[in-house]
DNA sequence: CCGATACTTGAACGGTGTTCAATTACTTTA
DNA sequence: TAAAGTAATTGAACACCGTTCAAGTATCGG
């Protein structure tokens, strides 16, 4: 019965998942759907289109942030500092975003490789980096700090997480000079995040 | 004459300069120097040890930034915010350490992939990083604030001028659609530095 | 001159992404 | 139902990649 895209992607989710971005090669995917190499490349333009569709579904898994101010023009301009708690909603939704988009990342090996790869490659923001940018915007940044706001937190956090990941895995395969420690990955991710925020005016400084 | 260790290393970074990281291959390198593929793994134990010289290299072009604070144990503790300009040095060290990496990473084609790359593998701070977490400890921060803070700032530098640079590769490439701008890349580099600096609380903000 | 050490070659191993003529499988039309 | 047409797959090849290693060639101390 005839091969699938969806079959395709659904597959190379699982070795990415299962063995890691270093594992999934055109042939190994062919070679799990029991198939020819050649076969893949009547559903998939290359490779990078793959890991492009692969990164978007990563991040499929952060739920968008209620739309907490209504939607009044423009809260407030920058400028001013302090502002500690939000007034109503939860703790501050940009952060809640952030956390959740490492929690996405997180969810599969070397999440964050992908989406930077495929990032680096489509010159366009993907889905929730610019939810990140619309959010800033909503939280009464002007257009200009708030795309800037959204690419230095995005620069933070697929750093840090793929630094995490990229780690994991070396630990994973037995390297690793001894005392590997790194529990507190949660703490440096959520100092960068927050560091980044309170530059940028919207508190929340443990 | 006895193929030399500094003569491939040269040669490398000949070819990262010149073509970018995706022509620096063994097979390529060999070639240049008019040599077998297997001669080099006499000099160099495999291309990521090489590739992490050639990071270290790169860095080595930034200045050690000047000790400022003749180095009383502590100046202050964390906490209060404010203290605008540094009073008496240069306009802020830490910024200025920032935009020297960037600088000597822009020196070089996929300089801050390379770094990025070799960063990844070590598991320990390359030097030109844990400078920035001494001048950050210097600056008033206790250890692990200056630890995180260090990371964070990489990841924003390494982000944004990775961001940059693969950008200019495919501009190079002849890809990308049409209207290219990005002209303001040092204005987006400068406010996501500014940005963590105002939030780790050593203000410059323009 | 000899032996040891330093270095290089040539060839191979086992991969990689991608292309393409030829072939098969399935559908739609006559 | 048979022929025509399209959709999908194969198999083989192309041009690479990093790395290893037995065998060969230099080079130097004694």
């Amino acid at each position: 019965m005839a091969l699938t895209r969806r079959q395709i992607e659904d597959a190379a989710m699982q070795i990415l998942r299962s063995y890691g971005l270093a594992d999934l090669s055109m042939r190994r995917l062919a070679r799990d759907l029991g198939v020819q190499p050649g076969a893949l490349y009547w559903h998939v333009k290359n490779k990078q289109e793959l890991l492009g569709v692969l990164a978007r579904q990563i991040l499929a898994a952060v739920p968008e942030p209620d739309a907490d101010h209504p939607d009044g023009p423009e809260g407030e301009v920058s400028g001013a500092a302090a502002d500690t708690g939000s007034p109503i909603g939860g703790p501050e939704p940009v952060r809640q975003l952030a956390l959740d988009i490492r929690s996405a990342l997180l969810s599969v090996r070397d999440g964050a490789d992908v989406v930077s790869l495929a990032q680096a490659m489509t010159s366009e923001a993907l889905p929730a980096i610019s939810t990140l940018r619309r959010l800033l915007e909503r939280r009464g940044l002007g257009a200009q700090p708030a795309a800037w706001g959204a690419r230095t937190l995005t620069h933070c956090i697929l750093g840090s997480v793929a630094e995490e990941q990229t780690h994991a895995d070396l630990a994973a395969a037995g390297l690793l000079p001894e005392g590997a420690e790194r529990n507190n990955d949660d703490e440096a991710f959520l100092f960068g995040v927050d560091t980044v925020l309170a530059g940028l005016g919207l508190a929340a400084r443990a």
